[in-house]
DNA sequence: TCTAATGTATATAGTTACTATATAGTCAAG
DNA sequence: CTTGACTATATAGTAACTATATACATTAGA
């Protein structure tokens, strides 16, 4: 349409009418991606209504992500049949890109969810909870690893996280073994973990766990974490229980949330079964 | 997690963990967005894992449209508080941005079905078809209007599409009255108009069409225009019809698709009734 | 009709968030 | 003890604007 033949828009009008800044058109025009109709006498920009349909296809693929040096070659290369392909091409990323921001609106989620929980613990506490079954994706076992094979697994196991869209929002945590925990190594993890609210099936490294714990809170940096220890085996051999098989250690406030480190605050959970 | 003390890593063992370039790492560094945890006495730079969900939290940001700036603002004042209310706010952004993504995705369904459709048009074809009730969203009348009063209604019709998400990624048409054909003005059209395939109630100006139409193509610029319309009216006159209300132009083929304006393509389609 | 405000233009510099390149020092393996 | 792979800094380049300075054009009002 729009062959209102003497119906032109100025480049401020243009600006106006595509939301943008005059100097954008400006700069369209001197990289060649869309140049007004007419230029008069005294160079003076004059864009037609059809020339709005032109940016408008210029800002859908610049949302699906497309640099205008691209734009431009699809340009030179117009035809049905381009268009078409290239509309297809945009259909996939741009679904792409929705699912992406759909994982980060249930990261989100979960952010929101653990700062408000956080925000209601008494640091202080140390309680005993039997924990419901919850999957964890689990590192390899990095146990007495070198700095070497340390750097390796949780590089693996962050890029895994990456692959498999397996980062939930969750922290990620550390396992370590009772033997360990006995021996008063508590930076020895034998794995690295992230929760998984809704695992998929057939993903391997999957562990549920179940079971009874006792649950304290570690204020401050990881050198004081044997006093939280020794404060946890405190209660635990008044109520009789014995250390289980593994001990769960997680950030509750690290450094996105606190600034200094004596007062990031850790989450300890360990399994305990009651002595015979 | 992660005082695995001495367990560090280098610039470009983090940088292949976080998936960016080992220069962004610096970047951040340099502008205090993200430093090492550590520095030796070569400069040498050494990341914690714990700074990985430091990283991480940077990316989501980043992804949700935070300047580093901003980023960085924040992090200037942490709080658990801070980071609950920070994450509403992009949790609102986020969605913002899916549904705009969503509104992108049905608006490339469009331009491929259209586009396959018009692969499949012969353009020398005139024919007669009852087309079935559509809801168009129509601008003000713009019949005879002034240069300064059309450049106001396009730009007020183009605004409200974006104000009220009425780009379906249909054209842009052009309504011309039935009095206007008959003198010959092909260009002085009464409304413009953008189809509405799901319409939400409520909403003003728009209006269903439906009847029978003699449709047509016009092959090249508007100026040939009048030797189309001939050709329809022949046909029209031949079968016995009359020419109805209301005439709708719309592009099949434009600047988006075609390099010469020779070969945009315009479908007519001319409301009809039965001569008495 | 003159003038001030607003509009247009070009040219150039600045911005953001990298990214690449050049140069130099460090370290581990053969 | 040298080679290759790493580290560092410093600087320049990039994309896609965005802002600023200067000059000319147009228009609305006194």
């Amino acid at each position: 349409m729009f062959n209102k033949n003497v119906k032109y828009f100025t480049t401020g009008e243009f600006a106006k009418i595509c939301k943008v800044n005059k100097q954008t058109l400006i700069y369209y025009d001197q990289i060649g991606l869309l140049s007004p109709i007419m230029k008069d006498g005294k160079d003076y920009r004059y864009y037609s209504v059809a020339q709005y349909e032109f940016f408008s296809v210029i800002e859908l693929l610049k949302a699906v992500g497309m640099s205008l040096k691209d734009i431009q070659k699809y340009m030179a290369e117009k035809s049905p049949e381009n268009f078409l392909d290239l509309m297809y091409q945009q259909k996939e990323i741009v679904a792409k890109k929705r699912q992406e921001l759909e994982m980060i609106e249930s990261i989100i989620d979960v952010k929101i969810d653990l700062t408000k929980e956080a925000l209601h613990l008494d640091f202080d506490s140390i309680t005993i909870e039997h924990l419901p079954e919850a999957t964890l994706y689990l590192s390899k076992n990095i146990e007495d690893s070198t700095e070497e094979q340390f750097t390796k697994a949780v590089s693996d196991f962050i890029d895994e996280l990456d692959r498999s869209q397996l980062d939930t929002g969750y922290p990620i945590g550390g396992i370590t073994r009772r033997e360990q925990i006995l021996a008063g190594n508590y930076d020895n993890y034998s794995y690295l973990y992230i929760e998984q609210p809704n695992p998929r099936e057939g993903h391997p490294y999957f562990e549920a766990i179940e079971g009874d714990f006792i649950v304290g809170y570690h204020v401050g940096t990881s050198t004081t974490l044997g006093e939280s220890y020794e404060r946890l085996f405190k209660v635990m051999r008044e109520r009789g229980f014995e250390l289980g098989k593994y001990v769960y250690e997680e950030y509750i406030y690290d450094a996105v949330i606190k600034n200094r480190e004596e007062d990031y605050v850790t989450k300890i959970m360990i399994e305990i079964k009651k002595g015979c």
